[in-house]
DNA sequence: CACGCGCGATTTTTT
DNA sequence: ATCGCGCGTG
C-alpha cells in the first residue's frame, strides 16, 4: 500500500493529525470534522507506513458500536482482517486485562460482571440485611455514591469521613457492598476500570510490559473519560507512550456522569510537548445550520476557542415552528415528513429529536397514526430486559453455582413455593456458614428431608442440578436452549396480558440465535465470555435496518450520527434547556451543548419546533420557547405560522381554563405577574383547586418557583 | 405465599 | 399518565 490512498483524502489539518511523529497528539474535532476518519487513518499510517505491529496499539473508543465501526473501517482501509488489535471501549479493554491477570488482583479466574441493575438489587439486598432505613438513603443514591467514588479511583479507605455521619455512613457501606462483590467474585462496571489501575499500578513488572506494549495508545471522545479512565491512560502511556487522543469540548455532554472535560485542559499540562491539531472544517452541514450551531455555542464561558466552517452554500434557512401544544407539534412534523417523503426521500434520512424520553409517546402515536414505519433508539437495551435477565441468570446459577445474585433472582421465578420466608431460612445459613445460597439450600436438603420447605427447595435443586447434567456437553446455544425450556419461564411469560409476555417469549428465541454465531474471546472460556459480552454489550438490535424507518432518538444518542432532515423537539425553556439544569450555569453550559450537538446532526434542513402547551406526567405545563432558539440570529430562521387549527386550539384550551381556574384563582396559565420580592413573571403551571392551588411562576430574574396563590399576593399585570 | 392496590418518582446513558 | 416497587390483605 502506498502513502497516498492514506494521505490523498485528507485536509491539510487531519494530515497533520495523521502522520504526526512521536509527540503526544491532541486533536480537537468539531463535528462533522472527520474525526472517525483521522482515527482510522491514523491507525492505518503506523501499521501500514511506519510498521507498527497491530498488535502494539490500543484504540479506545465510547461505546461498542464505534469500536466495531472502527474496526470495519481500518479493515477497509487496510483491505486486510486485523485480528488480536486492541480495539475497544475502556470497560471492554479493562475486562481483559482483568481475565488475563485476575489472580494479581485476587480476582476468581471465573469472576462475573453486573450490570447496574443486579448492582442495585445487591444494594437493596444489602440495605435490608444492615437495617439501612431506606428513608435516610435511596438505594439508587448508594449505588451513585459508590459509583462516583469508584470513576474517581477511591475506595473506601481512601475517602474522608470528615467527621460527617452521613458520610461516614455511606462509606461504610461502600466497604460491605465491596465485600459481597469480592466474596461472590462479582465485578460491576466501575470495578473493571478500578480493579485494572490498580493491577497496573501495582504489579511494575506486568505495567512495564504493557506499556512496551502499547507504545501508541488513541482515545477517542476525549472530552467524556472520567478520573479513573483518565489516571488509566496516564499509567499506560508512562515515560515512552505516544498518546493521541481526539475529543471536542463542545460536545461534552456526559458531565453529569462523570466526565470531565477539563481533562483536555489536564492532558496538554501532564504533557507539556503535546501538538495540538484543530480539525475545524465540517463535511457535513450547510452553512446556516452551521453558523446556528457556532452562533448558540458561542454563548458557553467556558470552551476552547474555535469556529467550524464550511465551503458549502448557505442551504435552507432553519425552520422555527410554534405549536400550541405537543399533539400539534407531531401533526406538523407529520406533515413535512410526509412532504420529504413525497418528494422521493427516504424516512431513514429523518431523525426526530429530543431531550427526554418522555417526549417520544406523543410523536410515537401519531406516526402510528399515519402508518409511518419508525425506530426508536435508546429504551431498554436488549440484554437488560427482564426475560433475558432471567434466562441468563438460570444459564449463570446453573455454572457458576455460588452466583448469589442469579440465585435469588430466579429461586422462585416461576413461583415454586420459595418465597420470603425460605429465601430468609437460606440466607441465615448462608451467613451463618459463610457460603453462598446455593451450598446453603443443598445443607438445608441433606439436613432435614422432612422438613416443609424439603420437598419444594430439593425440587429446585434437582432442576439446577439436571440442566447442567443434561447441557454440559452442548454448544452455548443449546445449553441456553434447553435451560430455557426447562426452566418454565416460557410458560411463567404466556400468562403475562396483552402483547408483553409474546414479546418476552420472543426475546428469550433471539437470546438463543444470538449465542448460535457468537465467537468467544481468546483469553477465557466460551461461557465467560458470552455473558461478559451480555453485561458489556448493549446487544443492537440492526433488525430493523432493511426496513427505511424514521429515526427517533434522545439528543445524547444522537450523538455521532448525521441525517439529512432533522427535527429537534420540544424546544422549551424547562423541557430543553431541562429545568433541572437551568439555575446552575455549568450545567447550563452542559446543556447548550447539547443544543449544539443536536443541531449539528443536520445536513441539509433543520426543524426547531415547541408546544406553548405541553402535557406531560399528567399536567399541562406552559413554557416560553427555548432560550436557545433567540441564540440563533434572525436571518438564519424561518418561523413557521401555525395554520387554521390555532383558532380550534385557541377555544379548547379557553374552556379548560374556564373549568380548572374558579374565581378564587383569577391567574390564566401564560398571565404575567408581580410579585413583591421576585419580580416579574410569567405564570406556567398550576395544581390543586381554590384555596390549595398552587402555580408555577417562571420569574425573570429569579427561576422558577411554585408559589401557593392564597399567600403569594401576585399582582396581575 | 400470592396477588393486588396505592404511593412516589419521573433528564440525559454506557459500560 | 405511567410504571415499578413495597407493603398489606386474602
Amino acid at each position: 500500500m502506498d502513502v497516498t490512498s492514506i494521505i490523498d483524502p485528507l485536509n491539510e489539518p487531519q494530515r497533520k493529525a495523521v502522520t504526526a511523529s512521536s509527540k503526544p497528539m491532541l486533536i480537537i474535532a468539531g463535528a462533522g470534522s472527520g474525526k472517525t476518519r483521522v482515527l482510522t487513518h491514523r491507525i492505518a499510517w503506523l501499521i501500514k507506513i511506519e510498521n507498527l505491529s497491530p498488535h502494539n496499539l490500543m484504540a479506545v473508543t465510547f461505546t461498542n458500536k464505534a469500536a466495531k465501526e472502527m474496526k470495519d473501517r481500518i479493515e477497509n482501509l487496510l483491505e486486510i482482517p486485523v485480528n488480536n488489535l486492541w480495539i475497544g471501549t475502556f470497560h471492554g479493554i479493562a475486562h481483559r486485562f482483568l481475565r488475563r491477570h485476575a489472580e494479581n488482583v485476587n480476582l476468581d479466574k471465573n469472576f462475573q460482571i453486573i450490570d447496574s441493575d443486579d448492582q442495585l438489587r445487591i444494594i437493596k439486598r444489602l440495605m435490608k440485611n444492615l437495617n439501612i432505613d431506606t428513608d435516610q438513603f435511596a438505594p439508587k443514591e448508594l449505588q451513585y455514591f459508590i459509583n462516583k467514588k469508584k470513576d474517581e479511583g477511591l475506595r473506601p479507605n481512601e475517602i474522608d469521613g470528615k467527621n460527617d455521619s452521613e458520610l461516614t455512613q455511606q462509606i461504610a457501606f461502600y466497604r460491605s457492598y465491596q465485600d459481597i462483590c469480592d466474596k461472590g467474585s462479582l465485578v460491576d462496571f466501575a470495578e473493571l476500570l478500578l480493579r485494572t489501575h490498580e493491577l497496573l499500578a501495582h504489579n511494575p513488572d506486568l505495567l512495564s510490559h504493557y506499556q512496551r506494549k502499547f507504545k501508541h495508545l488513541l482515545i477517542d471522545e476525549f472530552q467524556d473519560t472520567n478520573v479513573i479512565q483518565y489516571a488509566f491512560m496516564r499509567l499506560l502511556v508512562g515515560q515512552q507512550g505516544l498518546p493521541f487522543v481526539v475529543g471536542d469540548d463542545d460536545q461534552s455532554i456526559y458531565r453529569w456522569r462523570g466526565a470531565k472535560m477539563e481533562h483536555i485542559d489536564q492532558y496538554q499540562k501532564d504533557y507539556p510537548n503535546t501538538e495540538i491539531v484543530k480539525l475545524e472544517q465540517n463535511y457535513r452541514s450547510t452553512a446556516n445550520i452551521l453558523n446556528a450551531a457556532n452562533a448558540v455555542i458561542n454563548n458557553n464561558e467556558i470552551r476552547m476557542p474555535k469556529e467550524l466552517w464550511t465551503e458549502d452554500s448557505s442551504g435552507e434557512l432553519i425552520k422555527i415552528f410554534s405549536a400550541f401544544n405537543e399533539r400539534e407539534e407531531a401533526a406538523f412534523i407529520m406533515g413535512k415528513i410526509e412532504d420529504w417523503v413525497n418528494d422521493g426521500n427516504k424516512r431513514s434520512e429523518i431523525a426526530l429529536i429530543y431531550r427526554s424520553n418522555a417526549q417520544s409517546r406523543v410523536l410515537e402515536e401519531a406516526l402510528i397514526n399515519k402508518s409511518v414505519p419508525y425506530k426508536i433508539y435508546g429504551g431498554l437495551r436488549f440484554f437488560e430486559r427482564l426475560e433475558i435477565k432471567d434466562a441468563l441468570a438460570y444459564l449463570r446459577l446453573v455454572y457458576f453455582q455460588n452466583d448469589d445474585a442469579s440465585f435469588e433472582r430466579i429461586v422462585n421465578k416461576p413461583t415454586r413455593g420459595i418465597g420470603a420466608k425460605g429465601l430468609d431460612t437460606i440466607r441465615n445459613i448462608a451467613k451463618d456458614k459463610q457460603t453462598s445460597l446455593w451450598e446453603a439450600a443443598n445443607d438445608i436438603c441433606k439436613a432435614d428431608k422432612t422438613g416443609k420447605s424439603y420437598s419444594k427447595l430439593s425440587a429446585f435443586i434437582s432442576l439446577i442440578n439436571k440442566m447442567k447434567r443434561e447441557t454440559d456437553t452442548l454448544e452455548i446455544s443449546e445449553k441456553i436452549d434447553h435451560i430455557i425450556n426447562l426452566s418454565g419461564l416460557v410458560e411463567l411469560y404466556e400468562k403475562e396480558k396483552g402483547e408483553k409476555g409474546y414479546t418476552r417469549i420472543e426475546n428469550l428465541s433471539e437470546l438463543v440465535s444470538a449465542a448460535k454465531g457468537f465467537e468467544g474471546d481468546e483469553d477465557m472460556s466460551i461461557l465467560d465470555s458470552f455473558l461478559a459480552h451480555a453485561a458489556l454489550e448493549a446487544g443492537d438490535e440492526q433488525a430493523n435496518e432493511w426496513e427505511d424507518c424514521v429515526q427517533l432518538m434522545t439528543m445524547h444518542s444522537a450523538k455521532g450520527l448525521e441525517y439529512p432532515l432533522v427535527f429537534m423537539c420540544g424546544m422549551e425553556d424547562g423541557l430543553f434547556p431541562h429545568q433541572r439544569s437551568m439555575a446552575n450555569p455549568k450545567n447550563l453550559e452542559e446543556e447548550r451543548r447539547l443544543c449544539y450537538v443536536g443541531i449539528t446532526r443536520a445536513k441539509k434542513l433543520l426543524y426547531l419546533t415547541y408546544a406553548e402547551q405541553r402535557r406531560l406526567h399528567g399536567i399541562d405545563n406552559f413554557s416560553p420557547s427555548s432560550r436557545f432558539l433567540d441564540e440563533i440570529p434572525k436571518e438564519l430562521t424561518d418561523e413557521i405560522r401555525s395554520n387554521y387549527q390555532k383558532t380550534t386550539y385557541i377555544t379548547q384550551n379557553a374552556k379548560n381554563y374556564k373549568s380548572r381556574f374558579t374565581s378564587e384563582a383569577p391567574f390564566q396559565l401564560g398571565q404575567r405577574v408581580l410579585h413583591k420580592k421576585f419580580g416579574e413573571g410569567t405564570i406556567m403551571t398550576y395544581e390543586g383547586e381554590s384555596a390549595h392551588a398552587r402555580v408555577q411562576v417562571n420569574f425573570d430574574n429569579f427561576g422558577s418557583k411554585w408559589l401557593v396563590v392564597s399567600y403569594a399576593n401576585l399582582d396581575l399585570i
